[in-house]
DNA sequence: CTGTTAGCGCTTTCAT
DNA sequence: ATGAAAGCGCTAACAG
């Protein structure tokens, strides 16, 4: 690997003449200029990052945490992320935390170790206490899908209540009053917050929130399935349930073509999230999208604002949206 | 942050036994160590791996070139490669790629100006001249789903020919004769394997082939629809239709669906890929399995052979699979 | 505007 | 077994 003594040498000038010519410092005499960068080119010169990292405390890496990568939510959001980033001529270290406290906490430290410059997460499993104690003695975090006090202008997140509104809304509008839902676990902000707007959206409708309409699930696709069944002996004449994501949204499905109903006249179902494969499914799934790529590109510059001094303009809080497809029926057609 | 000399100092100690304590050594008088591992543990010392790259010309760090990171093919095989490496205290560098030349060759420059130590890609743009050459001249690389010449021991691929006639012979065997191809694009290597395939199923079934039986599409969702139309529109007996991909069979479903089709009873569908929504789309879809995330850990661990000196068993080609569904009807039971 | 010099935090001979 | 010293490739005062 040449290096910058070496370009220095070749181009007859010093060393730090180089340096300034790669920085694209003004003050260098264009003929110099021009000589240094012929020389670089001749020698196939490549700066080493790591060098310079050294010299100048940077890293221009930035650590990403993310539960899983392969699921379509967590892909688009670390694309997002990446290519954001990579535009700015940063990068992206990826690791994935697998859900696992002891997991996730081992990441940090090795991105830390590995001297980021900072941190975009998305975990459930490190408490609101630790992740604002990272952010403020060790390294700036940005954090997506939370709320966490203590980390100022790096929380991006999904309007929740307002898409649980959303799906029991439309379900009303369409003509739906025996109406089950099936959330997430209680534990979780999202799931909780999903949940209250599904019971604002009933009171506003001008119905009654029973407890026992709601089943309460850990977002996988077998929930879905335990919760369409307890939902239908709860309330036989049953004709929507909403799901607080599209994973248990799936699962109810093949769990009602199971139990032998015909989709989505005996049975409508809205998911949440709008994963990709929300319209693989059949029928199509009518669904509350998250714009996890949008709030992927925010954190991206969030960090890029922070730690960089670049001045984009941020959102932290994203409108849910209702995307309508086939899996509601409309009671008000009969 | 606490450097090695601070650590060296509060044990009463010189940077060198620091430094061998750091790295193990066994050469370090037991007394010595456990002042030092103190000392570390009192400033909470982290070693900088910058430093350290720069000092040993290794970074540590592997980088990857995919396509995309928002489908699970893509996610699935990255999240493998991770998880070999971080076990082994590497990192990952991910970079994405768009399917563009002009990008991939740039994030190929970005990867080596990061000073990794190894590459990882599934590329369709780089000529395998191209590949051969990197690999030769400037970094190790290792590929997935690609077999180039010059690239010794480090390309991972599926058996595609093998799984294009395990699609077909499952359909010979549930009673199709008349069988409709839709393929990938012509100058894709492992399309056409997988059309070979196909022509060797037919071939040992006793049936003949047809070429205007096959449809030539790209890979997209939209190429099931026109495929399975001018299928149909060819044969209008056709009994099924093997698709060289998973989303051209969920086009192929939908564009089923919307002739009035009755799936699987009037028209059966094999895909191949078995990604994460074969089994969300409705019938559930009979497909291939194409274990992404075994080459993507094999990917992993051949670069740890030569780049890190570890002994890992590598098998560079990959056995499909056909994952039986509910897409595919036994005309055998009428 | 250009060159000299001193680090950045660590590894690695080479002596002792 | 331990320490001293040089150097990895670059940046950033500082002096001229």
């Amino acid at each position: 690997m040449t290096t910058i003594y070496q370009v220095a040498e070749h181009a007859g000038v010093s060393l730090s003449t180089v340096s300034r010519v790669l920085n694209g410092r003004k003050t260098v005499n264009p003929k110099l200029r021009e000589k240094v960068e012929l020389a670089m080119q001749e020698l196939n010169y490549r700066p080493s990052s790591v060098a310079r990292s050294l010299a100048t405390n940077r890293t221009d890496s930035i650590g990403i945490l993310v539960s899983e990568l392969d699921t379509p939510f967590f892909g688009e959001m670390v694309q997002a992320i990446e290519v954001t980033l990579r535009q700015a001529n940063k990068h992206v270290i990826i690791t994935v935390g697998h859900n696992d406290l002891a997991q996730e906490v081992d990441a940090v430290e090795f991105l830390i170790s590995r001297r980021c410059d900072a941190l975009i997460m998305h975990t459930e499993g490190m408490s609101d206490e630790q992740l604002a104690a990272i952010n403020q003695d060790r390294i700036p975090i940005a954090v997506i899908n939370r709320d966490v006090p203590g980390i100022d202008d790096g929380c991006f997140c999904l309007d929740n209540e307002q898409g649980g509104f959303l799906a029991t809304e439309h379900l009303i509008a369409m003509g739906h009053r025996q109406i089950g839902y099936i959330s997430g676990p209680r534990n979780k902000h999202d799931a909780m917050e999903r949940l209250s707007g599904h019971k604002r959206a009933l009171a506003e409708g001008g119905l009654d929130f029973l407890p026992e309409m709601v089943f309460e699930g850990h977002f996988q696709e077998l929930d879905g399935r335990d919760g369409l069944r307890y939902l239908k002996q709860q309330n036989p004449a049953l004709t929507a349930v909403v799901c607080a994501n599209d994973w248990m949204a799936s699962g109810a499905m093949s769990c009602a073509r199971d139990m032998g109903l015909d989709l989505p006249r005996d049975l409508s179902i809205v998911g949440f999230d709008n994963l990709m494969f929300a319209h693989h499914v059949f029928p199509k799934l009518t669904t509350v999208s998250n714009p996890v790529n949008k709030m992927g590109e925010m954190a991206a510059k969030s960090i890029l604002n922070r730690v960089y001094d670049q001045q984009h303009v941020l959102q932290p809080l994203y409108d849910a949206q209702l995307v309508v497809r086939d899996s509601v029926f409309d009671l008000n057609s009969l």
